[in-house]
RNA sequence: GGCGACGUAGCUCAGUGGGAGAGCGGUAGUCUUACACACUACUGGUCAAUGGUUCAAAUCCGUUCGUCGUCACCA
């Protein structure tokens, strides 16, 4: 059947075709699993964004990566789920409200608990969508059928199972323990929720007094307002300067209390007096320094984080700073402050608000984490999982064997509320998986639930087995957990990663997933993160916007190598682009050429050298393509098929063909364009992976094809294809069309200018078979006039340029193409010229006067183009060299 | 302070025992039957410094300098 020419648009333009081609995908339920048993599952579960949150480069990352491989996988038929989803973000979104509310005037407590949920409700329905179709903008072939979000019904089903079931195991307490507690989100955080940062402060010299009146002591501190809340001083027990006071008491300055003076070996006696003030209450240290010595705990803070009514009434509700403003003025003015100087330390910030922690005596809820740390250190151990890139191991090892008990309750609204219920008769506890109506213990209705919240990552750490339907025993469940593997930063390698392998080991008994892929980090181009603060994030769908989704995945993918951060701006993109419109002019130039064509089966034609060759790169490339995905080296993979369609395909091969595709003999014709549809089609399957959108547009012009590019086979390893020997013969043509090349640039010889060439090859072999056989294509590639395969070695070239390359050498006629004298003459012009210029020049350099006395840049100036004058006269004589030898 | 990473072409980075590479940039040329988002060629690097192991080191080891990350911290 004759076909008719398809003409494409002259460029590629992503805009005509994304959207339209994802919303085929979707329609026609692409993303779903093929649910096919008795192929091989490879399931992933997305890093659920945060509800409120809008996608950034890092999203764009970890989402294009597992893409690429559940793409790969779709292809080599295997039965694939990558399950989408959201989180609830407790804190992030909380405020998100709040600052909503404030708008208006409004405080959450003023509008209640339910209404504010409500509202949260409302507004994460709206973040959602937009999160929802971000998503889809960059190309994500997740299944949509089966996303979840942390809070929807199974999902909460989940987290009650397992809390209750941790507290059934005894692995979940309540006490009263110094937390982290940032006062402008008024919760609790856990210890990881903490960044450290330096900031400058001061060290404070204090005065205390013996109670006896015998003089006093010195300790240091930085936070002087604590001071109220100190129920002891310590010193070290090898200290010999403080052996005898050890016992004494002290009369604690600005009230009437008296402390004692203990030894406690965490005392450093090299720092500031060795003299340690224990406020318990309001230090970690203190706070296991206070148990040891069975000291009370002073709290001396509100949890808005104003001093308390333990403290003197005239400090009473101020903020802490203000607070401490006003101690030293006090110390100072009594004589008790003797020292202040600059001292810079570490102080945590919530990751939230960055607003400075407090530590906080408060009543929280903990989850034991000893033994589910053992477990998951066991998984690592027992290769159940494995870490890409291999360094992270000993990061995740450190963090497991150094673990503190986890505090999940949170002071929040918003989140999963603590399945706790008390009996406001008996004062009963119950813990339950269904919400109860009267207290187990003395039957009344009078109870009423905790009003803390957990953690948020307290379901995210379920989300690989939650959201597939656990805890009931579904069939997604069966079929497609453990998962295969998990793509994501490393910046949440304790939050999420770790904990998702302590729950699965400890409710499942093993891994949630194969393999964990820690992707470095999207910075901007000068190494900074990218952050909303500093102005400098790059917006996934402005990159789609302006380059399209395929570039954008092909550039991150090109650019992810193991353990380094990306550094990345716009114009980083345009590689991703260009190779698209690329492959889209190559498309465009066959389809344009179909005109009359009949194609044949490509299976059963005679493939000659070329064809051959092209084949056996297409199957080497596959077999890149497989290694670099199996191992994570998604650099490597996405490298091999850019230089296989653009060094071998475009280059190569649709430039040998021109000439059969040219052919009057419509066979010849016909047989050309059924291997270069065949080769383009298979070449599209190859890269689909990496740019579906643009390959699926193409894929559905192709007269070829009867399937979509999302369903069709990749064109995997074929150990049985071996070309190897046509693969040395094309080599052995290509170097000598660049040795011939060579010249002519060197000598400047224009195109139109037919040069007479020799090309002898080493050996009587193939290679200079083929040559001999393919005089007219070796000629075109070199544009050469006469050519002379010369594997006798008999021509004469005597009057030739000679260039010697691997196994073969080549003969440039050059003196026909070149008016040698004429040339000569222009070099030697051009060397005099430049030669006096550069005495010029040099005569200033050695003037010390010029150097000492003119503008540095002058100088500068004067040195490059001294370097420059130097390198045109070398040039030059180059050329004359070349010229004169013959 | 512990642990770790990095330092390769002007820029962004691959490369892990035997050839120093890619993309972008720069230079020169080319509208050569799709692609100027192209083609061709060229340019450019004591692979941070230093010592060692080796027949052979960008690659392995030691030390130094520089940059960064991370965990833990002294009040």
């Amino acid at each position: 059947m004759k076909l008719k020419a398809i003409n494409l648009e002259k460029a590629y333009n992503p805009k005509d075709f994304e959207d339209r081609i994802y919303g085929q995908w979707k329609e026609s339920g692409s993303f779903r699993p093929s649910g096919d048993k008795g192929a091989a599952k490879y399931s992933v579960v997305m890093p659920p964004p945060n509800v409120t949150g809008i996608l950034h480069m890092g999203h764009a990352l970890n989402n294009s990566l597992p893409d690429v491989l559940i793409r790969y996988h779709r292809m080599l038929g295997h039965d694939t789920l990558w399950v989408p989803g959201t989180d609830h973000a407790g804190i992030a979104t909380q405020n998100v409200v709040e600052r909503f509310l404030l708008k208006e005037g409004l405080t959450r407590q003023q509008i209640g608990r339910e209404a504010f949920l409500k509202r949260t409700w409302e507004v994460k329905e709206r973040h959602h969508d937009i999160i929802a179709s971000q998503l889809e903008k960059i190309g994500s072939s997740c299944d949509w059928d089966h996303e979840r979000f942390t809070m929807d019904e199974g999902l909460s089903r989940a987290v009650r199972e397992a809390f209750v079931t941790l507290y059934e195991r005894g692995l979940i307490y309540k006490g009263n323990y110094l937390v982290n507690y940032c006062p402008k989100c008024g919760t609790a955080l856990a210890d990881d929720e903490v960044e450290y940062q330096e900031i400058p402060g001061k060290l404070y010299e204090v005065r205390y007094p013996y109670s006896d009146g015998s003089g006093f002591i010195t300790v240091a501190t930085t936070r002087p307002e604590t001071m109220f809340g100190d129920v002891a001083v310590a010193v070290n027990p090898e200290d010999e300067r403080y052996k005898s006071v050890v016992g004494k008491t002290l009369d604690l300055p600005l009230t009437d209390r008296k402390i004692p003076i203990i030894a406690d070996g965490f005392v450093d006696i090299a720092f500031g007096t060795g003299m340690v003030k224990i406020t318990p209450a309001h230090d970690p240290n203190d706070w296991q320094c206070g148990k040891r010595h069975n000291l009370p705990q002073i709290n001396i803070l509100n949890p808005d984080g104003t001093l308390n009514d333990n403290c003197p009434e005239k400090y009473r509700n101020l903020p802490a700073l203000v607070a401490r403003e006003a101690v030293v003025a006090d110390l100072l003015a009594q004589g008790y402050l003797i020292g202040e100087k600059e001292h810079n330390h570490e102080v945590g910030h919530c990751y939230r608000c960055h607003t400075v922690i407090e530590p906080y005596l408060s009543e929280q809820w903990f989850v034991k984490m000893d033994g589910m740390a053992r477990k998951a250190l066991d998984a690592w151990k027992n290769k159940e999982v494995n870490f890409y890139p291999k360094k992270w191991e000993n990061t995740y090892v450190h963090w497991l064997e150094n673990i503190k008990d986890w505090c999940i309750s949170r002071q929040l609204w918003w989140g999963h509320r603590i399945p706790v219920w008390y009996c406001d008769k008996c004062g009963k506890m119950m813990v339950k998986r269904e919400d109860p109506t009267v207290c187990d213990c003395c039957g009344s209705d009078r109870i009423h639930q905790e009003t803390d919240v957990l953690d948020t990552w307290f379901s995210s750490w379920l989300w690989p087995f939650s959201t597939l339907g656990w805890p009931d025993k579904t069939p997604d469940f069966d079929r497609y957990f453990p998962t295969d593997c998990l793509i994501t930063g490393y910046d949440i390698l304790f939050f999420w990663v770790s904990r998702m392998i302590m729950a699965s080991e400890e409710f499942l008994g093993k891994s949630p997933f194969k393999d964990v892929f820690l992707t470095g980090l999207v910075r901007d181009k000068l190494g900074r993160k990218m952050s909303k603060s500093l102005g400098n994030g790059i917006d996934p769908l402005e990159v789609v916007d302006r380059y399209g989704a395929d570039a954008m995945k092909f550039t991150l993918a090109h650019g992810c190598t193991q353990g380094q951060d990306m550094k990345i701006d716009m114009d980083s993109f345009k590689m991703g682009s260009k190779f698209c419109n690329k492959i889209w002019n190559a498309a465009r130039y066959l389809l344009m050429n179909l005109e009359d064509v009949t194609l044949g089966d490509p299976d059963s034609l005679e493939l000659g050298v070329l064809d051959k060759w092209i084949y056996n790169r297409l199957n080497q490339a596959a077999a890149k393509v497989a290694e670099g995905l199996d191992s994570y080296k998604f650099n490597e993979a996405a490298q091999a098929v850019y230089e296989f369609f653009w060094n071998d395909f475009c280059d190569w091969y649709v430039e040998s063909s021109k000439k059969d595709l040219y052919s009057t003999d419509q066979a010849v014709k016909d047989r050309a364009m059924t291997i270069l549809l065949d080769v383009l089609k298979k070449s599209l399957s190859l890269m689909h992976p990496f740019v579906p959108l643009v390959t699926e547009e193409i894929y559905s012009k192709l007269p070829n094809t009867d399937t979509s590019c999302i369903n069709s086979r990749f064109p995997s390893f074929n150990p049985k294809i071996d070309y190897s020997d046509e693969e040395k013969t094309v080599g052995m043509m290509q170097e000598a069309v660049r040795l011939v090349r060579n010249v002519r640039s060197d000598l400047q010889i224009p195109l139109e200018r037919k040069i007479h060439v020799v090309v002898r090859p080493d050996e009587d072999n193939a290679a200079s078979a083929f040559m001999a056989a393919n005089k007219d294509l070796l000629s075109s590639f070199m544009t050469a006039g006469e050519l002379v395969i010369d594997t006798a070695k008999k021509a004469d070239i005597s009057e030739a340029l000679p260039a010697a390359g691997l196994g073969i050498s080549v003969y440039v006629f050059v003196r026909e193409a070149v008016d040698i004298e004429a040339e000569i003459a222009k070099l030697r012009d051009e060397i005099e010229k430049n030669r006096k210029s550069l005495a010029q020049t040099m005569q200033k350099l050695s003037n010390e006067n010029f150097i000492n006395h003119a503008k540095p840049e002058a100088v500068e100036k004067e040195q490059q183009k001294r370097a420059e004058f130097e390198e045109k006269i070398a040039k030059a004589e180059h050329h004359l060299n070349l010229l004169q030898s013959f």
